[in-house]
DNA sequence: TTGTATGCGTTATCAT
DNA sequence: ATGATAACGCATACAA
């Protein structure tokens, strides 16, 4: 490999002249600047990052943790925390969760080992305490994603959960739904919290009782078994005219298991969910939506993590960032049947 | 920050010994192990990966260079790619290249920079051959993905691009389509020559007839301006009864910009296309497609990667892997109007 | 403007 | 079984 050290001999000056001309071109003359760079260029020198970072502590190097890199939602997050980080210098090293805590741990490791500069977050739930905990001992800067972790005080990007509900509880009540159901993930997932308050304090808003027997806490996570889904949807006398779903797999597993019971959708049972399906979804997407924001999660998260890294003042206020939803109308939801 | 040798003092060892205990407990007094571990986790000590990786010269991360990880194709091939290298010990970076050559030159000097051990890459066409003669020029092991390059000889991981336009245009021959066109990529990468050849043969194969002008080079790129597809749609006369499209993108767009016509599909013109639409496709996906193994893609790739950095042996003969399309019937293909 | 000495945190080598 | 020393490739502090 060459080195700092083969260009200053062929060029007849020591390393500390070549390291300038790399870094601070300004502080050589013209002259030998303009030979060391002939030498690097015919030497075919490439510097090396990881010596680099040694000695000046950081590595430019960012970890994206997400719980499943497959979900339009944190495909598109991905791509806007990847610009963002490109457009400031720094490279992406990427993990998925799948919303498993001890999957989580292994990264919280590999984080540390890395010594990467900071890490953007979707924590896996509540339970993310310890390793995000773990993270501050090692003065690791973070920033959450889509999720709070109570008992944490940090940066967070979240979407508007609340607004959410009220957009989707809302359409489905002005189409005259009375009998509105709520599909969730886990109830440990601050996000699926503000949902649930959110869809609670909208049936309230629109004068719809909230009935916990028509609200099911299941999981997230693409793997999750959806067989409790099922079973809740057969115990339910009376079927509800509308469900919402607590993201985009629940909608796409309860579409699923509604037409596989021979009920159609929306005629029978309208769906709604938030999370949207991302610009591949076709091009006659189904399903109506409360679309978060997915690209501006990832490009405004990560240039949080990097001001933060920036002003290396751990003292600095957290921000919290909340970005709004968008109700999309599709062709999911429909008037429930006279 | 702790190092070995703060660990060392505290636990009356040399440095040396703790680094023992970390990589070669078996070398190490049962005694001595206990303490230093002990003192270890009381000082909460975490090996720097970069000096590591800077005496050792391995690094174990891993580039991950695609065109666009929104591309649901993309995505699961990352997902494999991520799941093959954490069986392995390997972290992933990765970037996306936008079918750019001068976004992916980019890339290839952060490659060459962070000294990783290897690159799984999805290169951007033909033109990418400077780039990867730069890989090899620095000895950087790396294996293509879903496109090859002529003029460089490496492992690749390949679909059967002759074998989906087989199953393409027989389904549509077989419905009774006879005037068959093709939107295709950009001749300039592999794959849409591959399939074009395929679309060709297949035609011959099932006694139709080849005309250039039902042909058109568009851009396999989700953010390549789609205005001559509609244009080229315009001027076909007559129009085909069956659109085969080279990837998911231009498949949605063909499928957009004839709804947009108010030409229906399939009613009026079928479409199909090669890749798939992923998981989240919705409940009940449209498009017939001949859908590669994307997951598998990305695995065998990396263990492709993984394997020739262990075999350091350079000469060691190269691999291509093709793996097998298949044809998924779905709504967007139907018998031509009689 | 340029060079020397030193250190970043780790491991390999050789010694004890 | 354990330790002393050098080296990995680079940048900082200071000197010339």
């Amino acid at each position: 490999m060459v080195t700092i050290y083969d260009i200053a001999a062929r060029a007849n000056v020591s390393a500390m002249t070549v390291s300038r001309v790399i870094n601070r071109p300004e502080r050589v003359s013209a002259k030998t600047r303009e030979r060391v760079l002939k030498v690097m260029e015919e030497m075919h020198y490439v510097p090396n990052g990881m010596a680099r970072s040694l000695v000046l502590k950081e590595s430019k190097l960012l970890f994206l943790l997400v719980t499943d890199i497959r979900n339009p939602f944190f495909t598109t997050v991905a791509r806007g925390a990847e610009d963002a980080a490109a457009e400031n210098g720094f490279r992406l090293l990427f993990g998925n969760s799948d919303e498993s805590l001890d999957k989580e741990s292994e990264y919280i490791e590999a984080i540390l080992k890395a010594r990467v500069d900071g890490a953007l977050i979707a924590p896996s739930g509540d339970g993310s305490l310890p390793n995000l905990e773990r993270l501050r001992k090692h003065k690791v800067p973070f920033v959450l994603l889509d999720r709070e972790v109570p008992g944490i005080d940090c940066d967070v990007v979240l979407g508007d959960s609340i607004e959410g509900a009220r957009q989707l509880v809302g359409h489905l009540a002005g189409l005259g739904h009375r009998r509105i159901a709520l599909v969730n993930g886990s109830l440990s997932v601050s996000s699926a919290r503000y949902r649930q308050e959110g869809y609670r304090e909208a049936l309230k808003t629109y004068g719809l009782v909230y009935d916990e027997r028509y609200v099911l806490e299941a999981g997230f996570g693409l793997e999750h078994d959806p067989s409790p889904i099922e079973e809740w949807l057969k115990r339910l006398d009376p079927m509800p005219t509308a469900i919402v779903a607590g993201n985009n797999v629940l909608a796409m597993h309860v579409i699923r298991l509604l037409r596989a019971a021979g009920i159609d959708v929306p005629e029978q049972v309208s769906v709604a969910c938030f999370d949207d399906f991302g610009p591949f979804a076709g091009a006659d997407p189904f399903v109506t939506v409360a679309a978060q924001q997915a690209y501006q999660f990832g490009h405004a998260g990560m240039r949080l993590l990097i001001e933060r890294i920036r002003a290396r003042d751990g003292e600095r206020p957290r921000k919290r960032i909340m970005l709004p939803t968008a109700l999309i109308l599709r062709k999911s939801t429909a008037p429930p049947r006279a």
